[in-house]
DNA sequence: CTCCCTGCAAATGATTTGCACGATA
DNA sequence: TATCGTGCAAATCATTTGCAGGGAG
């Protein structure tokens, strides 16, 4: 929003609003704060990001505002919960294409990779278990390229036989 | 071990001690009544888990001690540490086969599944990205076939379309 | 005898909640 | 006007940490 001339902004702020009366939620200035914070550029997201983001520009909003906000933001899909295992709520927008994180234990790094490589998985645990997976909620753990190269001694622990 | 008689439970107490001493850990009373508990029946479980499990029998033995303990055996590798998503470490014994979970949204139901399974998803990351998954460190969220069944209006909002 | 391990209490960090007021429909 | 949404402060919940004493090697 920063370079964005006046015009285009007020298109947008009244996109946000159209979009919460479209949902029956009540427009207010702080949900259009938010709503323009994360419809924009931000991958994922915790409240925290949310809060110190908008900070500057509105002192006002309080934190658990944006708590609660992403909370009705989620339960009317406009986004949509993550799980990056860090003990920390994360969202992404909704409107993004589906896709996957890989995360790197060794390095923090957050790979993002395209629904289609979790399709076989999906598929297989339906076909065994009839279980539906919901893969979009979720992490894959590991190591990257980079990260199993440069492995030296980091998991290595003294009593371990070599 | 409730139903142990004496002989085992020394028998099982030594080996205990065997196995601290294996990793260079000093052998303390409460270090063989949290392995007594976790290498036992538990499938997976959190600090609180252990803590209130052995509480009854051993109350002097703080949750600290039970969080700096399995931090300490995951560290050498006598615990693996499991996502279960739920803002909670949770643990599993490392004795076990290779296993993963799938969680259900709705009921909470955890079911386990063996690890080929995922054998595929695997190789497919390691193949397209270089990205080497460890995925015991994750659950698989989703829904179970059951709940698919009786799944009604619980995710219905009031101004979705039908 | 030295260092590791533990208990205890207090600190932390993320998230939630109660309450009263102000804003929206 | 009747609700819904917000700010603020306090409450939780899981986990971590500082410190001093006791126990293991």
């Amino acid at each position: 929003m920063e370079t964005l001339t006046d015009t285009r902004v007020s298109r947008a702020r009244s996109d946000y609003a159209a979009l919460l009366r479209s949902r029956g939620l009540r427009v207010t200035p702080q949900r259009i704060v938010i709503l323009d914070a994360i419809a924009g550029a931000h991958d994922h997201f915790s409240a925290e990001d949310i809060h110190s983001a908008i900070a500057d520009d509105n002192p006002g909003i309080n934190l658990s505002t944006v708590y609660r906000t992403l909370e009705t933001f989620e339960r009317h899909h406009l986004v949509r919960r993550t799980d990056l295992g860090l003990n920390r709520i994360v969202y992404h927008w909704s409107g993004r294409a589906p896709h996957h994180h890989l995360v790197c234990h060794a390095c923090g790094r957050i790979i993002e990779i395209d629904d289609d490589a979790l399709q076989a998985l999906t598929r297989e645990l339906e076909r065994r278990y009839g279980f539906h997976a919901d893969l979009q909620h979720q992490s894959v753990f590991g190591h990257c390229a980079n990260c199993l190269n440069h492995q030296e001694d980091e998991e290595r622990l003294p009593n371990d036989k070599p």
